[in-house]
DNA sequence: GTATTGACTTCAT
DNA sequence: AATGAAGCCAATA
């Protein structure tokens, strides 16, 4: 498996996260299939095509604070596509209590088969 | 081969 | 709650 291989997949679990919800980097590697690479997680969303909508917005750290600088570009990108959806931003972070996503494994795990 | 680099995480102050 | 050190590990160089 190449590190594109791995990125793709990243991309694709990334794309199961429903609106109004989040998920942390570590969870997505896990979900992945790839455990203990949180790191590579935001490397992969960092290298998203264009052209493939990833909703890298919805991928905070386990804290739920954003992973960029408060006050950033970046992140009052990311603060305003969360809110959007619903997802309250307060202070560079957010209540994983109330939006993080836990999907259904079976279902997760169908649907990266495509 | 070794070294460096992170859109990270956890644990201990 | 905030900070920092240590741990982490594939990808790059």
């Amino acid at each position: 498996m190449n590190s594109s291989d791995k990125y793709k997949r990243i991309w694709k679990t990334v794309q199961q996260i429903p609106p109004g919800f989040v998920a942390s980097y570590g969870q997505i590697a896990d979900l992945a299939g790839l455990p203990g690479r949180a790191r590579l997680v935001g490397k992969a969303l960092g290298f998203v095509p264009k052209e493939m909508r990833v909703p890298w917005f919805r991928v905070l750290r386990s804290s739920g604070q954003l992973a960029f600088a408060p006050g950033s570009q970046s992140a009052q990108t990311q603060k305003g596509l969360l809110q959007e959806e619903g997802v309250v931003v307060i202070n560079n972070r957010v209540r994983l209590k109330d939006f993080q996503w836990q999907p259904d494994l079976a279902e997760l795990l169908f649907k990266l088969e495509y």
